[in-house]
DNA sequence: AGGAAGATCTACT
DNA sequence: GTAGATCTTCCTA
């Protein structure tokens, strides 16, 4: 198997054990890896969103209205949580504190290493076009039901988060996209002026 | 079997 | 900027 330098070690189970909003502001600038055989493709996270549990009324815990999900969300921290919503695979991570519901979605990433490898299964004018959705990005990943519920604190699995760069970032936030019905505050968040955030 | 889904693409006002 | 058609899984009947 190749190395690579990824500039950081791979995130522990521990980060995830805290509040799905706090995790998904610090998971902006970490890196998304995606092994393929030898290939391997790295994006920065630059835009996620937090979900909640049963009372989430934009969360697929909903009133545990979907059985499957609630008992993903409310599972193991530092797993994967793939759902197909419209053709689309979204790639969550399980994050909450103890005994609580919730994850993170990725919705959108800037391609840093293979992006020349993800432009073949997403042909694209525009390089921001690649990754600038939770859609988008998990299609030009190769991510699909086959990674669900796997483990993203393990850097042997073909799906893994790690720490990245160290630049500090202008982090902004709003509500989240297309949901009806919010909750008041936001919970979706972005880094300020990357054009691989969508919208 | 039928519906709904928190996305995306395309085509417009 | 918004609007409508399309799409594949999972849920409930």
């Amino acid at each position: 198997m190749k190395t690579v330098d990824l500039g950081g070690s791979v995130l522990r189970k521990k980060f995830y054990g805290r509040s799905p909003d706090d995790v998904a502001m610090s998971l902006l600038g970490k890196i998304l890896v995606r092994k393929i055989g030898e290939k391997v493709l790295c994006g920065k996270i630059v835009e996620t969103e937090a979900y909640f549990g049963e009372s989430d009324p934009a969360s697929r815990a909903y009133g545990k209205k979907f059985q499957k999900f609630y008992e993903q969300m409310r599972g193991g921290v530092g797993k994967s949580f793939v759902y197909m919503v419209h053709n689309n695979w979204m790639f969550n991570a399980v994050a909450h504190e103890k005994n609580d519901v919730g994850a993170v979605l990725i919705r959108g990433v800037e391609p840093l290493i293979g992006w020349d490898f993800m432009k073949k299964h997403r042909p694209v004018e525009k390089i921001f076009e690649l990754t600038n959705g939770p859609g988008k990005l998990t299609k030009a990943f190769l991510i699909t039901k086959e990674h669900n519920g796997i483990d993203i604190t393990d850097y042997t699995n073909e799906v893994f988060i790690c720490d990245g760069t160290k630049e500090v970032l202008e982090i902004g936030t709003s509500h989240r996209i297309g949901v009806s019905k919010d909750l008041k505050k936001h919970f979706r968040f972005f880094v300020k002026g990357n054009p691989f955030v969508s919208r």
